[in-house]
DNA sequence: ATACGTGCAAACAATTTGCACTAAG
DNA sequence: CTTAGTGCAAATTGTTTGCACGTAT
């Protein structure tokens, strides 16, 4: 699963290996940064692929419903951003002022998972969490 | 603070006191859940306040820059939707099957933003955590 | 009296869809 | 060969804005 190519991945969900499709997990996979449909888009076009949006947004969602890509929603911001699965579990760091993203690896809610199954009887399958404020450099001049 | 009427609430942010935006704001305090503009809409119309739409998102915009209210996401879900900040810090179970949002009081996530400060030098103003998963009647379905 | 609030219709941005064509298995 | 993928343009959805009028302070 780790060592799973990106041919691999899209077999892996009965989904047809394209070179569209190929390429966008391509860029997901290299950036450290989740991107928009527009943002790949962009860096798409850099690389001579030619492609349609909507085709990005079409091959998004369903890298989505497959669980190989998931979707993050940045707070006051209406775009959609994706990231690779793969890509290990982490969260981000938000500046509302500079509107940078910082990754930060780990994750705070295991133990917190478990208590919501055992109180609640709820089957927790994911989360989203993003932190917001301001990064280091932000923080004097806020 | 906790006990500052609505009238008051508005006065702190410097806003005007009117009609449409009291009613906003006491449908989103009676609520439990997070509401959209347009669930708050077609709840002023059943109380018979006749508003604009666009006026609804105006209020809920004004209310969100002074704090007074906070806008949650909801994975895969593109409609913003608002609590009153009054309403105390809490979370949100999301139902994957039947869409159902649970709250949950309380916050897991003090020790971590301390660290992220510590570590990081970011300065946390806040943090949205919404976790998703089976509700305990569709646990068992799925 | 003045600045701020509101309705309406029109504009916008992000995303989705229908349909004819193309390519992967 | 057959099913799934794609481009394009048009449609949809959620939200924002310009402007003329109304209302709280």
């Amino acid at each position: 699963m780790e060592s799973m190519n990106l041919n691999d991945l899209l077999r892996n969900g009965n989904l047809k290996s394209t070179r569209h499709r190929i390429a966008i997990l391509k860029i997901l996979k290299e950036s450290k940064l989740p991107l928009s449909a527009e943002d790949i888009f962009i860096r798409l076009r850099k690389d001579n692929v030619v492609i349609s949006l909507s085709t990005v947004y079409r091959v998004l969602e369903i890298l989505h419903d497959k669980e190989i890509v998931v979707r993050v929603s940045i707070p006051d911001d209406s775009r959609a951003v994706y990231e690779l699965c793969g890509n290990e579990h982490h969260h981000h760091l938000l500046c509302i002022k500079c509107r940078k993203i910082l990754p930060v690896e780990g994750c705070p809610l295991e133990e917190y998972e478990k208590l919501l199954e055992d109180r609640f009887g709820f089957t927790v399958k994911g989360h989203s969490l993003e932190v917001y404020g301001y990064c280091e450099s932000c923080a004097g001049i806020k």
